[in-house]
DNA sequence: TTGATAAACGTCATATCATAACATATCAAT
DNA sequence: ATTGATATGTTATGATATGACGTTTATCAA
């Protein structure tokens, strides 16, 4: 059992559970789940925190499966675009998204800490923001949402 | 008459009122209000959009106010520290705050055409966010809300 | 006023994050 | 098998950001 989302859960099935989804999604799709792609995805499903690129590639590199840095952006890339993945713009680094598949804007709660990423969910069209846009005429197509803060292990345990 | 959060608005005191009320907030608050410091402020209030830290170097060098990054980065450093201006993290950027001396939470309104940066203000403590992250046990410190799309300008003029 | 301390600056070097460009290989559909 | 699209390998470079260290400037108490 790991801390994943602050909260202990099975993790032993979650890799797993995470790619096959995935896996699935794409041949629906006529996506090509590649193995590059298909490991990043699992690298980051490993940990639920936040992953750069480089720390990503290093890991690649190790097992053989590409040693320059547009390798790791590329898969990285290819799992954003189709939802699989975020970016969290705040690290510069990236996560393994906890509802592939699902039409969500996400929003994360991350830990400064110990840099975990809690994915929770934003509700763009409600609230003060919304109402703002609209009196602008402004059309919002994609909203970041990131909370910084101390995740609820790391109170329990203060510095 | 510029374009200043997507509408028309006076520029011409903008810059100078804008300069005026944080010196002022500065000599209250016993913060040195260096010569550096108010220039890159001037930078950023003179346009109503984002600027990267190399672009607001590049315009110190030229002015003979310091060549190297560190220069930019520490005046940067302290406008935000001190909520004289935000870095739009989705753009790697910075803007002047629009609001300086109000205790905040701000959000952006970015337009992905014309680069136009619009400061709003979110409520972090209201909504769904608010609510996972009260039930998870997450103390949020700080919210970055960036929202990404079209600005009334660029929804008249279609590319 | 001067001396001590902290804050800011100038500079060099380097770390970190990201992509352009182009050649090669693989896949998907005929 | 051919072809067009997609993906990969590689080189090179661009863009963003910070560590470290010595010098200068500001602040403030004595």
């Amino acid at each position: 059992m790991d801390p994943i989302g602050f909260e202990q859960h099975d993790h032993s099935t979650c890799i797993a559970d995470g790619v096959a989804r995935v896996a699935e999604y794409c041949k629906r799709e006529g996506l090509q789940f590649t193995p590059v792609r298909k490991r990043v995805l699992e690298i980051l499903l490993h940990q639920h925190r936040s992953m750069g690129a480089y720390e990503i590639l290093d890991i690649l590199r190790a097992e053989g499966l590409g040693s320059q840095p547009p390798v790791a952006y590329r898969a990285l890339d290819f799992l954003v675009k189709n939802g699989f993945a975020h970016k969290i713009e705040r690290l510069n680094a990236f996560t393994a998204c906890t509802h592939p598949g699902e039409n969500h804007t996400p929003a994360f709660l991350i830990c400064r800490k110990c840099n975990s990423v809690a994915e929770a969910f934003s509700e763009p069209d409600k609230g003060r923001l919304a109402k703002t846009a609209h009196d602008l005429g402004f059309r919002i197509e994609r909203v970041v949402v990131e909370a910084e803060g101390i995740c609820p292990n790391c109170t329990e345990a203060p510095a």
